[in-house]
DNA sequence: TACTAATCGAGACGGTACGTCAAGTCTTTAA
DNA sequence: TTAAAGACTTGACGTACCGTCTCGATTAGTA
C-alpha cells in the first residue's frame, strides 16, 4: 500500500533529493496507535489529528498514503506476523490457528485496526480489494493448505470442497472476532471445542441413524 | 431508533401544528436508496446529498434521526423481513436459514445497508449496540431456538453449547457474505452442502477410526 | 463588489432562508480595521485570521466575497465619502480637493487600504477595474468637471485638454500620498502652495521673458 | 539586496569551495520574465515556480535573495539605466526625462516590474525602504537637480520649494504611468505638453489678471 | 593527486493558509 | 408546529508554498 518508491529495494536507479524520514513513519504510526487506545473513534482519527500527534506535517502523510483508509490497511498488512503452523498433527495445527486468531481478536492492538480496515474497506474498491489482498487471502490460503493437508493425511474427508471446508473452519471465529462482541471470545478451550464439534459432526443421534 | 413522536399511536394527547410529511420520509428513503444505488460509496453519502436528493430540508432529516448512523440502521431494520422458519425438519430449517442469509447477502438492495451499518456500527456504542439488538440478536435468537429444537427432537448432539453450535451454522455464511466476496455465495446447493457437512462432520476416516 | 444578491433592493421575488447576518458583515469589517491596526502586512492578513479575530466562520466570508482583495475593495469603495466641492471660487474648490486627499493620505484609517487595493489591484484584472471605477474614476471625474467650471469662469486657460489639466493638478499629490513618504504631506499649506504654483506656472523670467 | 558575499569584489579572503553558477543566476532571471510575460500574476508568482522554471534548486535561489520580493526588487534596480539628461535647455531636459518615463510606462517589460515591486513594497519595511532608495530616491533626485539647474539659469521660478516643483513636473506622469491606465500615456506629445503647461501655468485670464 | 569546502539539482521536512465541503444548529417565510 | 430554504460556527479536507534541511554529485581551490 505504502507509496514510497524505495520500498523496491531492488531499484537500480540512484535516488534523489532528501530521502524519506524513517522516523516520520514510525512517529506516524505510533500517534495511531495513541490515539485509538485512547478511545478516539474511527471517524474521530483525522489526518489533521495524527499529524499533531505525530509532531509530523500533514504532507508528510499525504506523500506516503492518499487517504486514511490506506494508512490504516498498511498498518494493518504490517502488524500480520506469519500464521503459526506446521507442526504437529493437522488438528493441532488448525486449534493453532483458530487460537491464534482468537488471541488477535482479543488483543486491543489489532483489534481496532482490524475492525477499522473492514468496516471503512467499503469506501473504495482498491481498498477492498488490498485489505482482502493483504489480510484475508492470506488466512484462506493457510487454512486451504491446512485442509488439503489435512485431506491427504486422512483427518480430514476428501469429498468436500477445499475452500468450503476451509470456510466453515475459520468463518465461526471470525464472525465472533470481527462481527460479535469480546465476551464470545473469553473462552480459553474455544478453539478445541470448535475443532472439535466440527470434526466430529454436529448431527445427533437421529442424523447418525 | 426512530425520534418521531408520533411513533407511538396511543399517543393520547392531540398533536398540534402540521403533521409531519409522511411523504417527506419515504422521500428520504429513496433518494438514500437511490444514491447508494448509484455508486455513491458510504462516507460519500452525505446528508446534505441526502436531503438535496429528497427535495427535502436538512433539519427535516435531523428531526427524524440524529445523525447518518441511526438513519442507515433504521434503514436495516426496517427491511428486516422475520426469518423464514418452523416448517418441516431442523435440518431443512437450517438449510432455509442459509439460503435466506446467502440470497440476502447477494440481493444488491440489501448487501450495501447491510455493510453500511456493519461499517459504520463502530463509531459510536450505541449505534452498535442497536445494530447488535436490531440485527445480530434476532438471527443469533432465531439460530439458538432452531439448535435447541434440533437437540430435542435428536437430530443435532446434545453435548454442545448451544451457542457454539449456532456460531458454527450461521458463522460461514456470515463471513462469506460480509467479509468476502460475492462470488462465493453464487452456488444454489450451498446451503445444503454446509448444513450436511456440519452435521456429518469433516472428519476423514483417521479421525473417525 | 459585495456578491450579496440582497444589495439589489428592488428585488421582488420574496428572499427564502435564512437572511445574510449584518452583524457578521461588520464584525468582518471591524476586524480587518482592527487587525490592520495592530500592525499586520497585507501579506500577514489572512482570511483564516479575520474570521478568527471576527468570530465568524471562514465560510461567511467567503460567502460575501471571492477573495481577500474583493473585501478590500469593497471596504474602500465603502469608506469613500463624497467628495468635498462646489463652494467658493475655482481656486478655493481646487485647493479644498487636494486637502482633501492629503488629509486622507495622512489618515491611518484610510492609508493602509488605499494601498492596499493599490498594491494588489494588479493581481486580477477585474478586481484593477473595480478598483478603477469606484476610486480613480470619481476622482478624475469631479477634477474634471472642476476644471471645466475654471476654464467657463475664466480662473484657467482655455487651450489646455481638460484631462491633463485635472491630472496636472492631481498627480502630484497622488504620488505624494501613495508611492512617497508620508513626511512629504505634512505641511498644512501643501495644498495651497501646490495650486497656486500650477496656476501661476513654473517657469522663471527666462521663460516668461 | 543581493546577499552574494562574493559581490563585494574587494573581498580579501579566498573564497573557497565551488562559486556560485552565474548560469544558475540569468536562468532565474529569465524564469521570471518568461512567467510574467506567460500571464502569471504576481501573487501566483511562487519561487517554487520560478525555480521550477529555471531548472534550478529551490536553495539556489534563497541562497541569493531571502525573498520574493527582495529578488524582484533586485530585478527592478537591475533594469534601471541611467536617466538621460545633462544636454541641452532645462526644458529640454525635463521633457526628456518625462519622455523617458512615459516610454518606461509603456514597455511592457519594465511595467510588471515597476508595478510588482510597487505593489509588493508595502509589505515589509525595509523592501519599502530599498525600493525608495532604489528607484524613487534617485528620479527625484535627478529631478531636483535639474529644478535646481533651471532655477539658476532662471528658466524655472526661484521662490519654489525646490522639493515640491519636482513633484509638480514629477507626479503627474508617475501617477498616469502607474496608477492609472496605459492608454493615458499613448500621446507622443505628452511630454512636451505637461512640461510647457507646467512652466506657462494653468491660470486662465480672470487669475492672471 | 588527493582533500576540503561550498555549490548544484532534487525533494522531503514541519508549518501555515488556502478554498471547499459537510457537520449540526438557527432563523427566515409559507403552509 | 412543521416544511423548505439557506445562513450560521466549526472543523477537517486535500493542495500549494513557505523557508529549511538533507541527500548524492559537482567543481573549484589548497595541500
Amino acid at each position: 500500500m505504502t507509496t514510497d518508491t524505495t520500498a523496491t529495494s531492488d531499484c537500480a536507479a540512484p535516488r534523489r533529493g532528501r530521502p524519506r524520514s524513517e522516523a516520520a513513519e514510525q512517529a506516524i504510526f505510533a500517534a495511531v496507535e495513541e490515539l485509538m487506545a485512547g478511545g478516539t473513534s474511527l471517524p474521530e482519527l483525522t489526518i489533521e489529528g495524527i499529524a499533531a500527534a505525530a509532531g509530523v506535517g500533514k504532507a508528510t502523510i499525504y506523500r506516503r498514503w492518499p487517504n486514511k483508509e490506506a494508512l490504516l490497511v498498511d498498518m494493518v498488512s504490517r502488524l500480520e506476523e506469519p500464521l503459526p503452523s506446521a507442526t504437529g498433527s493437522v488438528r493441532g495445527d488448525l486449534v493453532a490457528m483458530i487460537e491464534y486468531m482468537r488471541l488477535r481478536g482479543l488483543a486491543k492492538r489489532s483489534r481496532w485496526v482490524l475492525k477499522a480496515a473492514l468496516g471503512q474497506m467499503h469506501s473504495s474498491p482498491e481498498l477492498h480489494a488490498a485489505y482482502r489482498e493483504r489480510v484475508i487471502k492470506p488466512r484462506r490460503q493457510a487454512a486451504r493448505e491446512l485442509v488439503r493437508r489435512g485431506i491427504e493425511e486422512g483427518e480430514l474427508r476428501s469429498d468436500l470442497d477445499e475452500d468450503l471446508v476451509g470456510d466453515l473452519l475459520v468463518g465461526p471465529i471470525l464472525a465472533r472476532s470481527v462481527l460479535w462482541d469480546d465476551s464470545d471470545l473469553e473462552d480459553p478451550a474455544l478453539a478445541v471445542k470448535m475443532v472439535d464439534a466440527l470434526l466430529q459432526g454436529l448431527g445427533g443421534p437421529a442424523a447418525r441413524g
